[in-house]
Parts: C-alpha cells; structure tokens; sequence
RNA sequence: GUGGGUGUAGCUCAAGUGGUUAGAGUGCCGGGUUGUGGCCCCGGAGGUUGAGGGUUCAAGUCCCUUCACUCACCCCA
C-alpha cells in the first residue's frame, strides 16, 4: 500500500521546528502589543470577489495563482492569497471603524497561492500581516516601519535592508503611466515578451524588468519620483524625516514596484542577499483607496506582511534552544517500581516539571541511554532493592553524582532539587 | 506555465568505461556491565536503487516514459 504524501508545495512543519516558529509569533505578538495593535483572526476562505476587488483583475495573483473552487455550485469562493483584504472585509463587516477611527490589527497565518514551488516559495507559506486602518500621517508610515525593523531585529536578524519608495496616489499616478507608455511608444518590438504583455496590463511593471533589452532601454526612462504630485512628494519626505528621527538607514529605490494594484504612496521592502532569487522577506505599502474600493467609506490604510519562511531562513538560530529538556528521567525496575514511577511521574508533570520514563520495562543501561539522550538533568533510579528499603537513586547526570535518598516525600525532595537548578 | 539539475538504508553519501549477495558514516535496537548514561568495542535490524517499460547473456549504471524533489524564469512573502 503506497502511502499518501502532502499536496505538492505543501509543507509539514516538525516538532523540531516548531519551537521557532513559535519564538518569531511569540515576538511579534509580543512587539506589536506595544505599539498597539491587537490580533485578529479571520477565515481563510473568501468569497472570489473579494481578492478580485481588492488586490486587482489583471494582477498575476488574481489571474493564475489563485485556488478557487466553485461551492456546491453555487458560488466561487477561494483560499486567501493574502491578508489585506480579508483583514479590511472584517473590519468593514463589523464596522470597527464606528468604535475607533484608528485600527491597528495583526493576524498570523497560513496563505495560498499556486505558482511554481522553488527555494523561498510555497504554495502554502505564512505570513505575520499588520494593518493600520485610519490614519494618513506620513509619520505613520515611518511609525509603521520602525516597528518592522524593531521586530525583524528583535527576532534575531543581523542587518535588515529596508528599500522605500512612493508610488504616488490616484492622482498623480495616470501622470506617469501616461509618460511611460508615451515613451515606450515605439519601443515595444525591442522589449521582451514579458515586457509586451505587461505594457497593456501594469506598465509599470516594465520599470522593474531584469531582463537585458528591457533594462537598457528602461535606463533613461522617466522615474517615478520625478512625477509625484506635491502632496505625495511632501509625504515622502516626510516619511523618510520621521524615519532619520530614529536613525533608520534605508534605500530608496525608485524602481520598486508592488505586484499588487491597491499600493499608493509609501511602499517597502525588506530583502537579503542570501535567500536566493526569494529575496524579499517582507513587503508593505500605502493602500489609501483600497477601503473605499472594497466599499467601505474613504479609509486610508497602511500594512505589511513578513514571510515566515523566508524569516526563518535567515535566522542564524539553533533548534537546541528551542526544545525543552527533561528536568527528570525516572528509571523503574519491576512491575511495582513502575507502579510508583508511573504515579510520579504524572505528579511531576502535574507541579510543571518535564518528566519523562520508559514504560517497555527495558533495563536500567537502556533506560539511562534514553535518559541521556533526552539530555535529562536527573534520573531517578527506582529499583526493587531501593523499593524494599523505602528508598530510590537520584543521579545527577550531568555531573555523574547520585545519592540515595527516603521514598518519604520523596515528591518535596525532587522538586526541591530541580527547582534549586 | 517554461527551462536546467537530482532521485541508492530514517538522514548524509559511496558503488572506474554495464559484471557475483548494492556498501560506509550517522541514527535506531541489543550486547560488552545478570542494576547505572556519555567515550570505546562487538553485533543486529533496516533497500522493489522513485515508478513503469526497453536494450543486453547481464542494468543502481545505457535509452524512453512518468512521478517526485530541487534551482532558475515569471511573480511574490
């Protein structure tokens, strides 16, 4: 009988990594509560329109990566390919914004999307999500910023590389779409194939194409800061004055461009070397339309989404200090040695401290082996010779001492010497 | 969706141009100590060589198909 391997792109977490997954949640839990922001949890199934709306029809997520399933015939609902959206349909189905206009949520969770899996891409990742609902002030965006950086730090993370750039706003925007393809007229026989199909779909997106005829031709092509109106140009360098207050270094990089419709203004990404062509960890931006787009009233919105992979990857962390080791090992000989240890040994467990036996009725050798291995602090030998004399071996394995001590309060005594540690 | 690379024990890897019974390290189990871990020594279990087909006297090795993994493109966290 063959057995069932997981869904392609899927992964299995281990126990063995687990416990550092849980050490970045417990952090950024622990980070965003300062500043803040409060969790939310939302489904993971979403009405199809939803991220239709919200993150845009002709965006590469929307058209191909999408898992989407028709319900019982009846409508077509899909596994979330992010957060924002969902995060800003709960907020509106629940009118957050009537009890606060200012709304600062996190969620931590798994997303989907279908693309072809390599070193950093899964087609089921996670992803640690902020938003902040409310609020406009450039001051905000650096705020936003310097909480990320502090997280991405605090978790570990030698230098984050924090690149920004403003995108403009629905205004000034068209301004440099129109001056793009104004200059790309004529030019598009010599662009990639690539290249072609984005010019009538997100011309902006050429901007940012690595491929040789492109980037040549793109070199002295009109640059997005340079078409920002006076607003959004204030705004940014509003943004990058707030984040100096702080002493961030950032780049800008004016050829940043976000693959997904809704970012306005402000945008970042935080990227390494060292992760292979999956360099970006974490991404965020401006969405000032997008609370409106999604019909709700006129909200400016800002967030981010750290990749939990691709985090992970880059932190230089042994697993051994993230696995408890047993404060207690206790070898039994004998079926009423057994009875005792095994009464024990849920006490012990009961006052909180990590205990473990062997319950094969191995002999001592093998059961002081597991002990070891488990990296047991104490082992306590409960033999049928001990037992009749009312008295037990407690040895210390790390300094290879034992001493016999009374099988009277026998649980006062252990605690005493795993808790004097 | 497109290209490249790789599939041998739980894990990491060996097996010159095809040639006896596919090996080692590590891990696991046991013994050396009839009741004491680590270091050392000895033994054991564990493989349909990813799967299917073909060439050949003979295939882990060559050919085809397929699957999986992986890296890159695209795109993104």
């Amino acid at each position: 009988m063959e057995i069932i391997t997981a869904v392609r792109g899927f992964k299995d977490i281990l126990p063995e990594e687990t416990g550092r997954w849980q050490f970045i949640e417990a952090k950024a839990r622990d980070v965003f509560a300062s500043f803040g922001f409060r969790e939310i949890r939302i489904p993971i199934l979403e009405k199809t329109d939803l991220f239709k709306r919200g993150i845009g029809e002709t965006t590469d997520i929307v058209e191909k990566e999408m898992y989407t399933f028709l319900d019982r015939g009846e409508e077509y609902l899909t596994l979330r390919p992010e957060a924002t959206a969902s995060v800003i349909r709960a907020y509106l189905e629940h009118n957050l914004y009537a009890a606060d206009p200012v709304a600062k949520l996190y969620t931590i969770g798994p997303m989907f999307r279908r693309e072809r899996p390599q070193k950093g891409r899964y087609r089921q990742f996670h992803q640690i999500d902020v938003e902040l609902l409310g609020l406009d002030n450039p001051r905000i965006d650096a705020e936003i910023i310097l909480m990320l950086i502090h997280f991405l730090k605090s978790v570990g993370l030698p230098e984050p590389g924090l690149e920004i750039n403003s995108l403009g706003c629905f205004s000034c925007r068209p301004s440099f779409r129109k001056a793009m393809t104004d200059f790309l007229k004529g030019k598009e026989d010599q662009l990639c194939g690539d290249c072609q199909r984005r010019l009538h779909t997100n011309p902006l997106r050429v901007f940012d194409c690595k491929n040789e005829p492109c980037s040549g031709i793109i070199a002295d092509a009109p640059q997005l800061p340079d078409f920002v109106c006076d607003r959004c140009r204030d705004h940014f360098k509003n943004v990058q004055e707030s984040l100096n207050v702080f002493g961030l270094s950032f780049m800008i990089n004016p050829r940043m461009v976000r693959g997904l419709d809704y970012y306005t203004k402000t945008t970042f990404e935080v990227t390494t070397d060292f992760l292979g062509a999956q360099n970006a960890i974490v991404g965020g931006g401006r969405y000032d339309g997008l609370v409106k787009e999604l019909g709700g009233p006129d909200i400016p919105g800002i967030g981010f989404a750290i990749g939990c992979e691709r985090l992970l990857a880059m932190i230089p962390v042994k697993n051994e200090s993230f696995s408890a080791k047993p404060d207690l090992f206790i070898a039994a000989l004998g079926d009423e040695s057994q009875q005792l240890a095994f009464r024990l040994c849920n006490h012990f467990r009961m006052s909180g401290i990590l205990t473990e036996m062997d319950y094969l009725g191995k002999s001592l050798k093998s059961q002081m082996k597991r002990a070891d291995k488990f990296q047991c602090a104490y082992t306590l030998i409960l033999g049928e010779k001990e037992l009749r004399e009312r008295k037990a071996e407690l040895r210390n394995m790390r300094q290879g001492t034992q001493e016999t001590i009374g099988l009277d309060g026998i649980e006062e005594t252990i605690l005493k010497f795993v808790r004097a540690r």
